[in-house]
RNA sequence: GAGAGCGUAGCUCAGUCGGUAGAGCAAAGGACUUUUAAUCCUUGGGUCGAGGGUUCGAGCCCCUCCGCUCUCACCA
């Protein structure tokens, strides 16, 4: 079938005495770099005068052939380049082959001329397939149109690909095989390379912004033996040599705590994390958080600092702060919006927060059942049901119920509330920070208390003894900040869904 | 977990009322020395997700299952 005509070509190829695996292959070119060079592009007359090249990037339509005769008798000279990349497209007009080759910074075209290169080069033409990577020496020039194209005077095979890509004009659209196969996808849909790529310059951008503030880089370990600083299902594993029952992490927070006791003043990890739950356009799996811990400072410079890492990321990916995520706008223009959590549940219920009768009426008629909870408990249910949604954000919503929180100082004017915000944007919860609890006593008596209709796994209070005897050590007193990076990359790049920000979301077996 | 939609050639997709399985791209063969999603001629390519049922006859109707997508639920 389809493979079968490419290992026959495949092994014309080696009968060539050519490797079709290539080898390395030095000098060469990215693509921009060689598109960079279009200037050095020029006609050369007769009398051996340069002459520079029309415009053909400007508004106006050039008719390059017209505009060489004009020029009278001479030729149009280019420097000599070597570039390697994946064959996209090929025309072939008798004893004139042209190609579209891609590498990791853009696109150009090859013209193949017989004669221009050796016979036995234009023959390897008649072997090429759509997806075979290929390296070509040759001079940079345009053509009759003024395409800016490399005219090939030695081919170089690289890889021979067994496998048809996909669609030429549609690409790969299926978004299980997008996800499955991100390798056919990262080449044939550049928008998705283009969301990777502006990934990593969103997670460059948050490295820089924490230097900046002196911040120092960490890895904790992945392999808890209790799975703290969120409520969330743990991945259960086991360590055979030591017998030991293991879970993957579920936050970072305990463990960057350690090392503020341990005198790492400024701290933070961007790392992996692991819940055993759900999967949804906004869950996955394994997602990447970064957490950081800054000493002697409180929730309120987490905010700063929060707007400050979210503005730099978007001025990194070149983007203005007005933009789309998918039909719905976002005013990324500092300062964001802050509001208390008391003053938003007003807003949008028209209740007061201490109102714990009222507030259990509602949360009856919205099919709440506050039977048995905490009075917090069934205010945060009716929040988050009533006023998260409609936040369009981004908004930091600050100073929760303190018994929400028992990872959170409590507010010195007021000890039910705890000083605490969470970042939102269209319903979606980005980011969330403290001023951060060192008083190991009230800590581990927080850790004990459970809150009533709540049970055990949903609560991030699980006692860790360790932890509560690193806080015994003395740790500064700080503010922290969780933020969700692919959520993050999700807004940055206009991303619906979380797989399509993450290269290898988790899928099931193939059948 | 519930609901809705989808699953047809390697890829992107049509398929009317239940009546011989379709197109474009890709592949194979041919023509072409300035193409641009090149063009033109020819050819091959199907377990219609799987299984069962109704029917003279099913890609289409019914049932079960599998998978994907979306919405809801779950989810700091």
């Amino acid at each position: 079938m389809h493979q079968a005509a490419r290992l026959e070509k495949l092994k014309k190829i080696e009968a060539m005495g050519i490797d079709p695996w290539g080898h390395r292959f030095d000098q060469r070119l990215f693509i921009d770099a060689v598109r960079a060079k279009a200037p050095e592009v020029q006609f050369k007359k007769q009398d051996g005068s340069l002459v520079e090249l029309p415009d053909f990037d400007g508004p106006a339509q050039v008719d390059y052939r017209a505009w060489k005769t004009q020029q009278g008798e001479g030729e149009e000279v280019g420097p000599l380049v070597r570039i390697a990349g994946r064959i996209l497209l090929m025309r072939t007009a008798g004893k004139l082959v042209f190609l579209n080759i891609r590498d990791l910074t853009g696109d150009i075209q090859v013209m193949i001329p017989k004669g221009y290169l050796p016979d036995e080069d234009f023959e390897l033409t008649k072997l090429l397939d759509f997806g075979d990577l290929i390296g070509v020496d040759g001079r940079l020039g345009r053509t009759n149109t003024g395409e800016l194209t490399v005219l090939a005077s030695k081919l170089h095979y690289m890889t021979k690909t067994l496998e048809p890509p996909p669609e030429k004009h549609a690409g790969l659209q299926d978004p299980e095989l997008r996800q499955r196969m991100r390798y056919v996808d990262l080449t044939y849909n550049p928008e998705s390379l283009h969301t990777f790529l502006n990934r990593t310059k969103i997670i460059q951008s948050i490295r820089k912004t924490l230097s900046k503030h002196a911040f120092v880089e960490v890895e904790g370990p992945t392999l808890h033996t209790i799975a703290g600083g969120a409520a969330a299902k743990p991945f259960q594993t086991h360590h055979n040599a030591l017998d030991m029952k293991l879970v993957l992490r579920i936050a970072l927070e305990l463990h960057l705590k350690r090392l503020m006791v341990g005198g790492i003043e400024r701290v933070y990890e961007i790392g992996r994390v692991y819940r055993n739950e759900g999967i949804s356009p906004k869950h996955n799996p394994e997602f990447t958080m970064i957490e950081l811990y800054w000493a002697y400072a409180d929730y309120k410079i987490m905010m700063d600092l929060t707007q400050q890492i979210i503005v730099e990321a978007i001025e990194a990916t070149g983007q203005g702060y007005q933009l789309m995520w998918g039909d719905l706008a976002i005013d990324f223009t500092p300062p964001f919006a802050r509001k208390t959590y008391s003053e938003l549940f007003q807003e949008h219920t028209g209740l007061k927060i201490d109102d714990t009768e009222g507030i259990a009426k509602l949360a009856k008629a919205i099919g709440l059942d506050p039977q048995g909870k905490h009075p917090d408990v069934v205010v945060s249910e009716v929040f988050e049901e009533k006023v998260e949604d409609a936040l369009v954000g981004p908004i930091f919503v600050t100073d929760y119920p303190a018994s929400l929180c028992p990872l959170t100082k409590r507010s010195a004017t007021n000890p039910n509330i705890a000083e605490r915000f969470e970042l939102f944007i269209h319903g979606m919860e980005l980011a969330n920070a403290y001023t951060e609890l060192n008083d190991p006593i009230l800590q581990e008596s927080l850790f004990k208390t459970q809150l009533e209709g709540m049970p055990e796994e949903d609560s991030m209070a699980k006692m860790d003894s360790d932890f509560i005897r690193a806080l015994r050590y003395g740790m500064p007193p700080a503010g922290g900040l969780g933020i969700g990076i692919d959520r993050l990359v999700m807004l940055l790049t206009n991303s619906r869904s979380i797989r399509d920000v993450i290269l290898f979301p988790l899928l099931r077996h193939e059948s």
